[in-house]
DNA sequence: TATTGTATAATTGTATACAATTATACAAGC
DNA sequence: GCTTGTATAATTGTATACAATTATACAATA
């Protein structure tokens, strides 16, 4: 049997049942490239691979398959179906959309102590940029976003941005690590704080949307979309 | 042992695995208020009711804990989350844009016969509703939106907004069974298939966000939203 | 009474057993 | 050579067994 991962892991994160950890190695897998496009997920190979049973391995496929990264035919098998080039883009404009919705309901409900956490986030972004540090940028980023969705308040518009983050956690590592990108970036998150600090629910709303459209712009313009 | 549902289906549908089929039940009876929020899904008990072992329930649970409407703690067990009113009013949100998006999309992708058929949608809606047969309207109503989303051709959007869709199916129900609201859901519609037709990518999405807009509007004017 | 400790029961987590279905290999017949 | 049928193997679907964890009941103690 291969050198186990997850039981490993088990030591430091007891918190978690071996389904979840299954689920969440086999998403990062597909979402990475690991498994392609019509790889067949075996249970009994998943399972040997990494050190459990059917069981979980079965219930993370299930998982997967409600996420719509797998497909399963009955009595027959699983599947991956993955994200496509198309679907990352499609998943932007759905996320642009939905960014400037998180932004204006941010205005409504940010508390002062809110908007100088988004800013230090900022400044301590800006900081490692400089440095070239630019998984601290990446790790930032995913903090300002993710404090932007909880600012909204809204348990639904929180789980639908939080699935996309995951969706675009690959590509999004490519475009923060180019250094123009980041500092652009940097400035598109201040005008989104300063609408916020100014309660403009529109501006707030606009600086969002433009933000994640400059961001695909960036993607065209490098050719960051992934080969098929 | 309690007269059980999902064999007795078992015979119709023989192609969904039992997993599927309590996943659905489950999921259906937490939309429509059979468990309440807070209540605790066992899984030997679930299974007794349905007539099956633990495996196919425990599958099911989670696979709703993905979709949120159930909190698992591990080795505790699952309860219930449900939707709150708020969540709903979110979700229309979230869903106006969304289907927005999914008139401007199908514009660019609509042919011909597509748009005839929601013109025979809107058509047979109309003559279900003179004949107050809102069950029909329902059918049909959802026969319209689901063409919309394939004709945006996007898997991503499509998965979203038949998620999105679920989740509403109970507040929906309520709505289209007023004579009035339907009459104006159906002018509405018609104005998204003109603007289609026309294609105008523009006023496909403004009309599709007014039609959402409008039908929040009417649910707070009948007061529609269930009570917590 | 309130609290704590402990034994017991209930419940979940995981592994495994068995049934049902599907895939594969290979020989028989054309 | 190609199809078809059949036996075998592989895989999934479901149920169940057992381990681990958590809840419950209740007695002992302050």
């Amino acid at each position: 049997m291969a050198d186990n991962e997850l039981i490993k892991e088990d030591e430091k994160h007891p918190i978690y049942s071996l389904q979840t950890k299954v689920f969440e190695k086999l998403r990062e897998d597909i979402l990475n490239g690991v498994y392609k496009k019509g790889d067949e997920l075996r249970e009994k190979t998943i399972g040997e691979q990494l050190g459990v049973s059917r069981t979980p391995v079965r219930e993370a496929i299930r998982q997967l398959e409600l996420e719509g990264l797998v497909n399963i035919i009955p009595n027959k098998g699983a599947s991956v179906v993955g994200l496509s080039t198309k679907d990352l883009k499609d998943i932007y404009e759905m996320r642009a959309r939905l960014e400037g919705m998180c932004a204006r309901w941010a205005v409504k409900y940010a508390s002062e102590k809110d908007i100088e956490k988004l800013e230090e986030i900022v400044d301590l972004s800006e900081f490692h940029c400089m440095k070239e540090r630019y998984e601290k940028v990446l790790e930032l980023d995913n903090e300002f976003h993710e404090l932007l969705y909880n600012m909204a308040d809204s348990k639904m518009l929180y789980h639908v941005m939080a699935d996309f983050h995951h969706y675009l956690q690959v590509i999004r590592k490519k475009t923060l690590s180019s250094h123009e990108r980041v500092i652009n970036s940097s400035k598109e998150h201040r005008d989104i704080i300063n609408a916020i600090k100014n309660r403009d629910e529109e501006l707030a709303e606009n600086c969002a949307i433009l933000h994640i459209k400059n961001t695909i712009q960036n993607i065209e313009e490098h050719c960051l979309w992934p080969e098929e």
